[in-house]
DNA sequence: CCAAAAGTGTTACGATTACACCCATGT
DNA sequence: ACATGGGTGTAATCGTAACACTTTTGG
């Protein structure tokens, strides 16, 4: 015999509990040769003296994805930005104030193309290099960090989704330089050089960057 | 400047937003040589002629992984199961009756060890090949599927999470079978047990099962 | 002109693939 | 006894990793 009630809450209905749900974004950003992420301390709240991730609540006619882009625009003024869902977390006291349900998705973008100003709420907002994040961060954001991070690393194994962290024409050392922030390791010159180029997504401009001794070729992403 | 409105939406207090939540469980078994998913048709709510996953309501003082659990012991009875988190569904309409997020996850099991049992709320339930899933399925749930038997896959390739799949002692050419159903190809047999045995994760129990032509030695989990 | 960084090929190694026969068991 | 499936090794190929010098440019 199973107990009745256990099997009536399994039933969505109208009487079936409910519950805040937030998503909170991991920002990367490739800043003076260093992968950055971004985080904010907001004007509000319970850790208004805390380092957390760009985060906010749900409404109710906008999925997920819907909600990271205004949260994103809200917090900081970027639009456009290309999000992937990380994971659901869910543990019942990670709010302090109520139960809260957040999704965290990770995004990749250029600092120079988003200068960072400082929004209504926002109190203050600032890329920070991924190994001196501050250690009380808000919430359980330092696990979600953890997590992006993971996911960043191992998508990067695969496809090329690191567009968005280069300007739109870069140097081949400093895409090696990008993919050695973001896996923790050095890659031999000629080794990465041989891999990117069998994948076949990139086109010399023809252009040397200049003030770099050296005088390196400029890529870009090929159309198409 | 920004919209006052907004951004007051964004935290999250005692007047913000709340929305149902619900796990849905893609629950993998291995019968009749054939990779499998369990599915059910309850006997009440919208979708009571449909087939589709085991899921239910998160509480208040649960995760999703104890509600996940919750869940597929009030509908099956199958207990101490280990579960992955896969990824959040939010479409605004992807509930008839209301606004409800779904998390999936999925669960490997052995089916000799969990006989299929009517509990109560449940009308049907049985394994389903996974090339011959009923193509009016409730809710997403086809998308979850895919999506969760993609995860499997990709889980398949670095460590051998599939123990739960078979029973205690097992043969090589079983466990070169459910590989084979996982990734959808056709292994060559040497390699494969090269693989296997470069992981040096099975122990040779010495036995030989009988009952089957050629007398295939039976193996076991190592211990520790 | 010197220092610093970019650019370029080849070889060695390990991993993966392809492939065919004998052996053990159940019927 | 025979048919069915289990078990075994080697050679070829491919991808990955190691490695040093020349060229270009800025200072």
């Amino acid at each position: 015999m199973t107990k009745p009630e256990s099997l009536a809450s399994l039933q969505v209905d109208h009487n079936s509990y409910e519950c805040s749900i937030t998503t909170d974004i991991a920002v990367f950003g490739y800043v003076e040769n260093r992968l950055k992420i971004l985080l904010t301390k907001r004007a509000v709240g319970k850790y208004t003296d805390h380092w957390m991730l760009p985060g906010g609540a749900l409404q109710s006619n906008e999925t997920l994805k819907d909600c990271a882009h205004k949260v994103l625009f809200a917090l900081t003024g970027f639009q456009e930005i290309h999000f992937e869902q990380v994971r659901a977390y869910s543990d019942v006291d990670r709010h302090p104030m109520k139960r809260v349900i957040t999704v965290s998705f990770y995004a990749l973008v250029q600092p120079e193309k988003h200068p960072l100003i400082l929004k209504s709420g926002v109190e203050e907002i600032a890329w920070f290099d991924l190994d001196k994040i501050p250690n009380n961060l808000g919430f359980d954001h330092a696990e979600i960090i953890k997590d992006s991070h993971l996911f960043l690393k191992n998508n990067l194994k695969d496809r090329l989704i690191v567009g968005e962290l280069l300007p739109e024409k870069f140097t081949l050392p400093e895409l090696q330089n990008l993919y050695e922030n973001i896996l923790g390791l050095e890659l031999d010159k000629r080794n990465f050089r041989k891999r990117i180029f069998q994948m076949d997504i990139l086109e010399n401009t023809g252009e040397k960057k200049i003030g770099v001794k050296g005088g390196p070729m400029l890529y870009a992403y090929k159309e198409a």
